[in-house]
RNA sequence: GGUGUCAUAGCUCAGUUGGUAGAGCAAAGGACUGAAAAUCCUUGUGUCCCUGGUUCGAUUCCCGGUGGCACCA
């Protein structure tokens, strides 16, 4: 499969991917193949500013609205079935193909590939989850600097998170976390191509504030009432849905809520925009405003 | 118009018995191997409203001014 080539469009959100690259797919005859974490759930629309109606008649469109919200979706099945679907669309006869989306960790993951890591049962997760909610995170850091000291000393350990995922392996595969992290980046028998969008920082923030209006006008109180059965599963752990809950809760006016969503919406660009920084593969291009 | 009160970081405010100041929020920077729109870390130089006075030294005390607020007319 030599001289294939698979171009990404990547960058904050509400940069203007979606449009921008719909061009690039029509250009090339290509499907788009969307990366992100959240769009892929069939039960979140609004919030998540999935493509309309009318760009995915355009544009065919994978992961798009593809999986459920009670699904356990993550980077890695993600690294798997986007590559299963690439390689597919290559042998079909694509030369070229657009992949879109905001979700770095699944862009990386679909590039160079996770670590094979054990499969972890959901019951010790959330056993471990209780205890750094009752325990604290040094009740899990203690075990952990016995179970894997070398882990203890690389990953963030004021990271409740990432102390927990370290030690569910541990304990899981009764090897340390740290003795998976080896193998080298897999190979891609296609080129990849990144396009980093970016926009001037108060340019990207009232886009921002704009497009958080519109999906209040857009119905976005009723998507996430009806929502609520789902709450506390990891897919609705997502900006715009969690202040919205709190704004039915009553513990906040919608107005405020509004306000709370425009700025973790800032936040959440902002932290793309640092995951990205380090990585020399992207050719950064300047939008139009 | 009179009296009182307040004026300090982008915002809300604390504070300096006179030695040029610090919290929360906002904001900025960063980390990231199956929760990643998640999770976590770091960062505070501002004519202390303006003019003048007292003082070695005033953001702090005093006179006056300006603006906000409250009460009285």
């Amino acid at each position: 499969m030599s001289g294939k080539r698979l171009i990404i469009i990547l960058g904050p959100t509400a940069v203007g991917k979606t449009d921008y690259s719909i061009r690039e797919a029509l250009k090339y005859g290509s499907p788009v193949i969307s990366c992100d974490s959240r769009q892929i759930y069939r039960e979140m629309t609004i919030g998540t500013a999935v493509p309309s109606a009318e760009q995915q008649a355009e544009v065919k469109h994978y992961f798009i609205h593809t999986h459920s919200v009670s699904d356990l979706y993550s980077a890695g099945r993600y690294e798997v079935e986007a590559n299963a679907l690439v390689n597919r669309l290559f042998e079909e006869g694509h030369d070229t193909l657009v992949m879109a989306g905001g979700s770095g960790f699944y862009i990386d993951a679909f590039c160079r590939g996770l670590d094979d890591f054990p499969p972890v049962d959901m019951e010790l997760r959330a056993e471990l989850n209780r205890r750094l909610k009752e325990e604290g995170v040094e009740s899990l850091r203690l075990d952990l600097k016995r179970l894997d000291p070398e882990s203890y000393a690389t990953v963030d350990i004021a990271n409740g998170q990432r102390v927990l995922r370290a030690l569910e392996v541990c304990l899981s595969s009764g090897r340390p976390f740290s003795s998976f992290k080896t193998s080298p980046a897999r190979e891609r028998k296609f080129s990849i191509v990144k396009t980093g969008l970016i926009r001037p920082r108060d340019e990207l923030y009232s886009r921002i504030d704009r497009r958080v209006l519109s999906m209040i006008e857009a119905g976005l109180v009723e998507e996430v009432r009806g929502l609520s059965a789902f709450r506390s599963l990891p897919a609705l752990q997502t900006v715009g849905y969690k202040e919205i809950f709190e704004y039915l809760d009553g513990g906040i006016s919608l107005e405020r809520a509004v306000e709370l969503i425009q700025r973790n919406t800032r936040h959440y660009a902002k932290r793309q925009m640092s995951y990205w920084g380090r990585d020399n593969e992207i050719e950064w291009k300047e939008m139009e405003s």
